[in-house]
DNA sequence: CTCATGTCAGCTGAACTGAGATAC
DNA sequence: CGTATCTCAGTTAAGCTGACATGA
């Protein structure tokens, strides 16, 4: 609607990107979710869901769904810790990592769909600004891996 | 989660934006529908409900529900088209100006909030370049209004 | 007949809230 | 005791789909 708000061109571009990679990854039976806590997991190794919650800054309920369907599928497991018998230790397992290997090759094709219209320099400027404005709102970053 | 991807910087900034305007104008029994259909026909005068929604981009379904709202509180009206009989004309009223003007005020100082960290000539280019993004993938452009 | 318009009911994915059971 | 973890049920706002009646 010929906007020049940035709250507006970055919901609605924010909008358009996040069906593009939906649609892809409804096609593999995947949800962006998932791609997210298997990238956790390789990262930073096993974890107990309220870690994996915070380090991807997905809420613990949506949490405990995602993990189930990616349970049933065979690409992380879950063990009680035996230390600290709230919790449950997530890993990754071979399987799992193939999927995201799948997955991330899906992520890579929509960037480059996403930012046809920019140059390399002008990329790169975006991904500087957004995370300036990510860093100061929302990245307080995160203490070293709890005792897990 | 310490992610560079722009598509993820992209979404994660724009859902913190919304999550601003929306607390926002929730406090004044506003949501950003009401926001950009008032917009809308300041900029462009009265038009019907399908032209709206084209210059909106918000669903048609949609639309009803917020122009029910909006007439309740006095901010539209809504009139048959003479000489269209599918169609109605809808148009803002006095307390419809006023309230946009309510709104804007908020919207403006959301946009300061969350651009805080960034100077003026950074605000130009990300605004330049999320509109690069915005055309290429979303903006198309409207005919001229048509004779509603 | 085809197409556009307005309305309604319902669905989706992402984010979130609240409550409860269990264990530290 | 208070706090942290996990689970489940339900809610929200935005976007969307499908169906339908009416009229151009």
């Amino acid at each position: 609607m010929e906007e020049d708000l940035p709250s507006w061109l970055l919901t609605q571009t924010a909008a358009h990107a996040s069906r593009m990679v939906g649609e892809r990854f409804i096609q593999v039976g995947a949800r962006g979710y998932h791609y997210r806590l298997l990238k956790a997991l390789l990262r930073w190794g096993p974890m107990s869901q309220a870690e994996l919650g915070r380090r991807t800054s997905i809420h613990l309920s949506d949490l405990v769904a995602a993990l189930n369907e990616m349970q049933k599928s065979g690409y992380i497991r879950r063990r009680p810790n035996p230390d600290d018998r709230r919790r449950n230790i997530i890993s990754i397992t071979d399987p799992g990592r193939e999927r995201y290997a799948q997955l991330s090759r899906q992520v890579q094709v929509i960037q480059e769909e996403l930012l046809e219209p920019l140059n390399q320099q002008e990329r790169d400027q975006l991904t500087d600004l957004l995370r300036k404005l990510y860093d100061h709102h929302l990245g307080q970053g995160f203490p070293p891996l709890s005792k897990m």
